[in-house]
DNA sequence: GCTTGACCTAGAGTGAACTCTAGATCGTAG
DNA sequence: CTACGATCTAGAGTTCACTCTAGGTCAAGC
């Protein structure tokens, strides 16, 4: 049970095999997986633990490279933790601008939606969407209020 | 200034002009942009909005398909604005579920980074960084708090 | 022993979203 | 009139992160 095949690992992880034989090759993993006799691929607790950090990097748009070089301190063992701990600051700064980045695209898409409600459940004799230059555009292109 | 060359746009949408004539040929814009005698593209006030538009759509992970979809609807004028609202509203629901998943990794990367400065203030004489499996490893690994 | 399904490697292929190139044209400044 | 910088089109190239293929190996069940 510390001794999990390519496929377990897929499951537990949401990865494809293809990703997972992918991010070793890549260098994403902390030295490389132990293998069977028969030279199948044996992923212990520590490496599954690894590949879901991995996961979690990816999701939040951590570059593959990027990865790699972390995973390439960790290897290197202890003395490096000022370079590991800058790599992490770095990559939570870009989240925290990603993070604001994305909440004012929400607020201009919940902005443009709920003026569609409001004109769909008014019904189409909205005098909003009549005259010359329409409404309709002025809110298409002109709602972007953050 | 209503009829501004796609350089001006350029710099006023932060999208390279290759990426502007390929937005259009994609038929991101709704219609096409009008043209000078000599075949220049001239932008109205109203397509650099719809193009700030589109990039605030392209920020949030809007694809390009989706996007044109958009355009579509908005270019056969009013009529589909149920449709419309539906994209928006299944574009934001999107949104808050990659919202969530950020933030979870952004909890995750600031335990790491917390754990590490608190380390690299200490000094490598921590006991925390020795032993037999090393805490080191476990903080890599093992720390997914959310 | 045979079948079957999971696994192996090396390397080619894919899709998205640009990005760049070549070769031509436009239009303004000198 | 000429030079030059911005623009034009069509289409090829790039990057990223996988994904898939071909041709073979391993191991458990019948």
């Amino acid at each position: 049970m510390d001794e999990l095949t390519i496929g377990q690992v897929s499951e537990r992880t949401g990865l494809s095999v293809h990703a997972l034989r992918y991010y070793e090759r890549e260098g994403l993993l902390v030295g490389s997986v132990s293998r069977s006799s028969g030279g199948r691929r044996r992923y212990s607790t520590f490496d599954v633990d690894w590949i879901r950090l991995c996961v979690r990097f990816r999701e939040c748009g951590m570059p593959v490279t990027e990865i790699r070089h972390y995973a390439e301190l960790v290897a290197a063992g202890t003395g490096n933790e000022e370079e590991r701990l800058q790599l992490l600051r770095a990559q939570e700064a870009r989240l925290k601008h990603e993070l604001s980045r994305m909440t004012e695209c929400l607020t201009v898409i919940r902005a443009k939606a709920d003026l569609y409600a409001q004109h769909v459940t008014a019904g189409t004799a909205g005098s909003l969407w009549t005259g010359e230059t329409p409404a309709c555009l002025a809110l298409e292109a002109g709602v972007q209020p953050v």
